[in-house]
DNA sequence: GCGCTATGGTACTACCCGGTACGTTAGTTA
DNA sequence: TAACTAACGTACCGGGTAGTACCATAGCGC
């Protein structure tokens, strides 16, 4: 019933994708998405209600496409410092795909520059990221390639805080030798050798 | 000769600071500013010549009260563990100022969003703070509190990344005991046994 | 063929931004 | 006292933003 749609929505949140992660939240604006995919403002307002909306199925888009790919590996029945290779070098190159990561320049927002539901998909994503890094690292701690005494949650605060440094110095140029070197610093306690 | 100036640099260039620095660099204006200070706008252009050069002067207003007053203690003669204890407790709770490290704030926004000036001054501020993080280090290594094998500019750039990650985490409202658990982990490739 | 309905986009609102043209005014100098 | 000078602020500019009122349109069911 009704005018058929024309709107292609997994374009349109495609294209939103693209340029928030390109550009980052402040660089963007919802009468650039529309310019970018060619589609009309009211056109945007029905499909997603809004800025805050767009913002939510964008994060959406990026945790099926990009952070559950990334999460598989951490899943992986490899060694811990294998895994932490390729992880790595996953998030500092980022094959493919423009730089950095979405989410870690969502979670340095002003969180009051964000929706709310926007703010709650951060956070969930936030989350979700959290408790992949905890049993991965429960995970080495069992297989004795991590020491027991440390502390999960910690350790695993830690790893994350470090991956979102490291990215985002890479994001804005950094020298990426240099930002393996700290990395492998920073991560010192959880195993002295790690390879990068 | 002329009219006597009556706009009151030092007045403007504090709640420029203090509104930069609780706001972000986002969340102020120029026009904000000039309603803060009760100044008009030409006003404040005239002064500074426009928003670049206000962030310059608001930069270098941080330098000389702020980040001087951080560096005075890093060069203190006490143990690196008690200076680090000091340090971070000032680093975390700021007493009396607004929050968090309006530097670390500016080194995170996409570079394009800075004027020429104030990109420069970020850069000149953030040398500063990796040769006073640097110096420190390499006292600490003389005096046998730090092992020497470890390469001193990469361990000044560990330092500084936590530094600020910790800043920015107290900013957006993190649980304190846990960002110094991090921190703790982290920089144990420093030393192990940081108090905090 | 005629209404119904939902999607289409144009053109607008109100508001914010950084920056400035320009007439006004206070004090100095001649 | 008159001319000069420099700081003053109102009121504007062009352009950006998020969001929407409203009319046109395309296909379905009758």
């Amino acid at each position: 019933m009704g005018r058929p749609k024309t709107l292609n929505r997994d374009h349109a949140l495609a294209v939103a994708l693209e340029g928030y992660w390109r550009e980052g939240i402040y660089g963007m604006s919802v009468n650039e998405v529309c310019r970018r995919a060619e589609i009309s403002k009211p056109g945007l307002y029905r499909e997603f209600g809004g800025e805050d909306g767009l913002l939510t199925a964008v994060l959406e888009l990026y945790r099926e496409s990009v952070m559950e790919n990334l999460a598989t590996h951490l899943k992986s029945s490899s060694s811990f410092k294998e895994v932490f290779h390729w992880y790595v070098n996953a998030l500092l190159h980022q094959n493919g795909h423009p730089y950095g990561c979405l989410l870690c320049e969502m979670r340095l927002v002003q969180p009051d520059d964000l929706g709310e539901n926007t703010r709650q998909k951060v956070q969930e994503c936030t989350n979700d990221i959290l408790g992949f890094y905890r049993d991965w690292i429960a995970g080495a701690q069992n297989s004795g390639e991590i020491s027991a005494e440390i502390d999960t949650d910690t350790a695993a605060r830690l790893v994350d805080s470090q991956m979102m440094t490291a990215s985002l110095k890479a994001y804005r140029g950094g020298n990426v030798q240099k930002i393996k070197e700290e990395l492998q610093m920073a991560l010192w306690r959880l195993t002295p050798d790690l390879e990068l």
